[in-house]
DNA sequence: CGCTAAACAATCGTACACGATTTAATCGTA
DNA sequence: TACGATTAAATCGTGTACGATTGTTTAGCG
């Protein structure tokens, strides 16, 4: 047959060493860590996200919380539109630029921000882990995000 | 500043400094390289990780699958559905205990493995890093989520 | 033996997530 | 200034993903 000499031996590389398949699971479990937080004010994971990047700055086009999000716009209108529906935010066209929807917070949205303050710190305490080993952690991902990215 | 005593400061934790934000965007970089590898062989990337486990070894109930994956029966029995369709694996009650459902690789489920064989060393050049390095960070990744699932 | 409890997969409803396409607005340049 | 190229969102179709529920089958216990 085929690799009679050497090419692809018979073995196969096994799930758990896959790096992805960590980062697959971790990103599982961070979800499932959030959710009971996050259902005490009614947002979901992503929903949580999209609040965060507007909490840090308001007033933010589609695009701009798709690049921070690394999220497409046919990811984001229907979850925007079910925030705005839900009354966190709002969505109006730029009037400079018609192309342009600009994502604004409403009070309430605004609010929930003080609401949401604890949430960081409950997640730090399951990790069990330093800020310091936590930081690191995050460097060495946000890295290989990046050239992951970069490759292709 | 920050700080003054105690309670809830008005800065607002940045986006990039989450942790669970750099595994959310790692898992989104890590399925967008697998895409177009698995493009040829038509995978999805949760289909190849299904194929991966049952690589590793064959005839495998569903609930043996979740919990490898991490997945509920409500995801994986569409996704087997799918995989059953597309003549990767079959799918059959367990004569012994008819509440099991066996997962068991196709002649040609069991083929695709050579033509997937090459597809880690690609994504291993796309992260750009030696094998003791992401050795290392796949264990704390995992050690990660052991500690976020026992925390749940 | 019979009956409840538990286990397993499937189903249903909701919510991401993406690629490809579409629609509308703006830009560039002849 | 006209008109093709570009940009920004939205839309559409497909595929995960989960919690809650359902239907069957098996186990456990009196």
């Amino acid at each position: 047959m085929a690799g009679s000499q050497h090419d692809t031996p018979a073995v196969t590389a096994r799930l758990d060493d896959f790096l992805c398949f960590s980062i697959y699971a971790a990103e599982h479990a961070f979800s499932r860590a959030y959710k009971p937080l996050l259902a005490d004010i009614r947002l979901t994971y992503p929903q949580y996200l999209v609040m965060t990047v507007l909490w840090e700055e308001d007033d933010q086009s589609v695009g701009q919380l798709g690049t921070k999000l690394s999220l497409e716009s046919s990811t984001l209108t229907p979850l925007l539109k079910r925030m705005e529906a839900d009354g966190l935010l709002s969505r109006h066209r730029d009037k400079q630029d018609e192309r342009v929807v600009r994502v604004k917070l409403t009070e309430p949205g605004d609010k929930l921000r003080e609401r949401a303050a604890k949430i960081p710190a409950c997640i730090l305490g399951a990790t069990g882990m330093s800020l310091e080993e936590l930081g690191r952690l995050r460097d060495q991902i946000t890295q290989l995000t990046q050239r992951l990215v970069e490759a292709s």
